[in-house]
DNA sequence: TTGACAATGAGACTCATTCTCATTTATACT
DNA sequence: AGTATAAATGAGAATGAGTCTCATTGTCAA
């Protein structure tokens, strides 16, 4: 993905291409893992004002164009949104790193299920679900949680 | 469960009796139900010291008295420890009400044998795992989130 | 009862996120 | 192109949940 097909591809979505939109997310591109704003900010704060930078990841949040959660440490972590649906993440409290998750299709089925019948049960529509894992990566000299 | 089986729970803990501990655990009791601890705060505020509660909440937590978890909105919701090991939760956006889910053993089994196979995979002791549903109730007027 | 030590309360502090508003940039229309 | 209109940005103030400090108070075993 380069930057004319990223420009192209917030024209199709219906929102500018405006220059902080266009870097986040040649910056997502480049790295294609999930990343926290906090630490996007710090080795960005040249290019983005912090404000601008929020803002922007509302606005391609709004967009279906990168897909956002929050860590238990209460950062929001950012990523382009997977094209091939939903996934899950694994939160190394260790390394303060995330990992996506892939689960099987019985396994989200299972979750399509459940999704279904609380919806009846609470009157409620259901309009997400999250899972996630925490763990501790073992070693302290170097964090394996990026390896596969 | 009365007060002084409150008292006595906590001593058998390991963990003095204190005011402020007896009378969080009675709350709890009393509504039996998760409940966030600034929700707590504003009902209760003359009882507690906002720093007092913060601090029973980690005392009660790490003593396995409670159970804590924290919503999308970032705070942090409170409940007594299920005798009846982990359950998980659906959040309801519209009335910022939380509901306890159980699954069936079928789901959770699915779910210990994913975290064996991640922990394996990428060297990570997995020490928790969340699953919520995020929804919204139907109506405006009342809310049925609170509804069997 | 008393002394050692644990717990509390008031409020200062942190820090991620949101808000405000003046300035700049993009887009639309002559 | 030139101007009007609207959208986006940047700097920094404001917010708010949660944490920390430390002087005071409470607990409990001896
Ligand atoms: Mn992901
Ligand atoms: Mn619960
Ligand atoms: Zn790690
Ligand atoms: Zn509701």
């Amino acid at each position: 993905m380069d930057r004319s097909q990223v420009r192209m591809s917030l024209k199709s979505k219906g929102i500018a291409a405006t220059k902080p939109r266009v870097l986040l997310l040649e910056i997502l591109w480049g790295i294609n893992a999930p990343i926290s704003v906090q630490q996007l900010y710090q080795s960005n704060s040249e290019k983005f004002a912090l404000s601008t930078l929020y803002r922007v990841v509302n606005d391609l949040a709004t967009a279906d164009i990168i897909e956002t959660f929050t860590s238990p440490d209460q950062n929001i972590w950012i990523e382009i949104k997977a094209e091939d649906g939903h996934h899950h993440h694994l939160y190394c409290e260790s390394c303060e790193t995330v990992i996506d998750i892939e689960m099987d299709e019985e396994f989200e089925a299972s979750i399509s299920d459940l999704r279904d019948q609380l919806s009846k049960k609470y009157n409620i529509t259901i309009v997400d679900h999250s899972f996630e894992l925490y763990g501790k990566c073992s070693g302290n000299v170097h964090c394996a949680c990026n390896l596969d």
